[in-house]
RNA sequence: CGCGGGGUAGAGCAGUCUGGUAGCUCGUCAGGCUCAUAACCUGAAGGUCGUUGGUUCAAAUCCUUCCCCCGCAACCA
């Protein structure tokens, strides 16, 4: 079995920012942790290219739309590798591959598909449908005065699904989340389903029909085909199948409709497994405002990284709010979260206790002969890896880091009450047997972080002569060893 | 009466299902320690749990009145 997750497919139509950064974040730390617990991981992210947006976002560059989509794909590319995103598979929107996928699972659905007519207001001056809340005063968001249209297009029979859906919403009570945005879902669909328009004739940067001449898909299918794609739909079927029953899909809560209600009606077309869960993660605001380009506030993830560290905003990212709630970014909170929890407690526990080490020449004595208080710290730290497993299972990511810094401080504790310095220049021969414990501690810890700062797990395992490949390395005895040199993990700003 | 969520210390939240004199993080104040990145540990102050009435020996928790805030309400990536 293999354990799936996807991020969404980002549309190119802008520059990355600080959600497309937090979504891939979350996604990747599913995996990482998958992976370090001996699970076989597919993750797959990448662009969504197509569409009449995108095809005038490259003429007003002066691109040509291939190029121009080269062009602002690399640059999501580039804010992966920015953010350690640990991916399986880039996929883009406009691959052969995709294409051909994407027509598969059309002709799959298309007992489901009748040609009508799609009538909306239009803009002429921007060449798109523009919705009623979209107007004011008679006028599209371009400016430009809007006309009702009509066109020839393919519909998908959307509204003989609500019953389906809401049955397998009833009885897969987990298969939306959060909650709340499980309730929103159900009670739209509840409210009746219309008919969903899923091809256009106006423009043609898109997929193209299967044998209709002039009509390109018109998002839904073109885009959430990709999970399919990834999974090598439609050459390795079985494959794909299996792997779609095993994904989860994060998404950002402005698309979760399209993820739990369209995406499922088709893949019921189809006859084909629908994902296990579907979640909606939150929004940034910054600075307690809502981001905008106009206001000049938009999170630049690669600014914060150049700035501070990937680790450090992976962090910030995931302790500062519960997954799938709304949260505020401001430096202000990311220098508290890095000074306290970073280098405060994390940092300087490897330190203090590395120092004593290295006061020996590095020297390490492996003594398990535990006292009592040893003992209870030892089993807190061989177990940490058993408690954070359901907790990600539920992609309670902030959870997680909850349950890693209590042994955090936990650590930090237990080095105050047995006083190391004091056995130290007593030349006590307990001093052993409390750093064992210790660094048993600061293991399991390094491994706990691993999914969420893999950089900064790789410092700690390097201090300690740790391979940190699987969690199952926690089970093995320390050996009595020399240990490197270690430096401080989060230096303080002079 | 469209559907849903929420109103708990200065801030952000948990606790409400399964009633029993309110808990976490940060902030504030005081103390301890000195191994460590002036880091770490301990303690204190601070809340009539939005409002009204009720059930109960007992309600943040159950029922009820009213007020306020926030999501969703379809073609939006």
């Amino acid at each position: 079995m293999t354990f799936c997750v996807t991020t969404p497919i980002y549309y190119i139509n802008g520059e990355p920012h600080i959600g497309h950064a937090y979504a891939s974040t979350a996604a990747d730390i599913l995996a990482r942790f998958n992976r370090l617990d001996g699970q076989q991981v597919h993750f797959s992210t990448g662009t969504d290219e197509h569409g009449i947006k995108v095809a005038r976002s490259a003429e007003k560059s002066g691109m040509e739309v291939h190029a121009f989509s080269d062009f602002m794909s690399m640059k999501f590319r580039e804010m992966s590798e920015l953010m350690n995103i640990s991916y399986d598979d880039f996929i883009r929107t406009t691959e052969p591959r995709h294409i051909k996928s994407a027509q598969k699972l059309w002709s799959m659905i298309e007992k489901d598909i009748y040609k009508s007519k799609y009538s909306g207001w239009y803009d002429p001056r921007d060449e798109v449908f523009v919705s009623e809340d979209e107007i004011v005063n008679g006028l599209a968001p371009s400016g430009g005065k809007v006309e009702w249209m009509e066109e020839e297009s393919y519909f998908f029979k959307l509204s003989s699904y609500q019953d389906k859906l809401l049955e397998y919403y009833n009885s897969h009570p987990d298969f939306i989340a959060p909650q709340s945005r499980r309730n929103e879902v159900i009670s739209f669909v509840k409210s009746g389903l219309k008919d969903l328009c899923i091809s256009r004739s106006k423009f043609n940067w898109g997929i193209d029909v299967p044998n209709s001449i002039g009509h390109v898909m018109y998002v839904w299918i073109d885009a959430l085909a990709n999970y399919l794609t990834t999974f090598g739909f439609p050459d390795n079927m079985s494959i794909a199948e299996q792997k779609m029953k095993e994904c989860i899909h994060i998404v950002g809560k402005e698309i979760l409709r399209f993820h739990a209600v369209y995406w499922p009606a088709f893949l019921m077309s189809a006859g084909i497994s629908l994902p296990k869960r579907i979640f909606a993660h939150g929004w940034w605001t910054s600075n307690g405002q809502k981001m905008s380009k106009s206001i000049g506030n938009v999170i630049d993830p690669k600014s914060m990284v150049n700035k501070y560290g990937v680790d450090c905003i992976r962090y910030f990212m995931m302790k500062e709010v519960k997954f799938g709630e709304d949260g505020d970014f401001s430096e202000e909170a990311l220098k508290k979260r890095i000074s306290y929890d970073l280098a405060n407690d994390l940092g300087n526990l490897v330190q203090r206790v590395l120092a004593f080490i290295q006061k020996r020449e590095g020297k390490f004595i492996a003594d398990y002969n535990f006292s009592e208080a040893c003992s209870e710290l030892f089993n807190h730290s061989r177990n940490l890896i058993n408690k954070l497993r359901p907790l990600i299972n539920k992609q309670d990511l902030n959870g997680a880091l909850n349950v890693i810094w209590d042994l955090i401080s936990e650590s930090n504790k237990f080095v105050n009450d047995v006083k190391p310095w004091e056995l130290s220049r007593t030349q006590n021969s307990e001093l052993d047997s409390v750093l064992t414990v210790l660094c048993e501690s600061i293991r399991a810890i390094a491994f706990g972080i691993d999914p969420f700062m893999p950089n900064t797990a790789k410092k700690i395992f390097d201090f300690m002569n740790i391979k940190g490949k699987l969690f199952s390395e926690i089970n093995e005895n320390f050996q009595t060893q020399i240990f490197p040199h270690s430096y401080p993990l989060f230096p303080r700003e002079k």
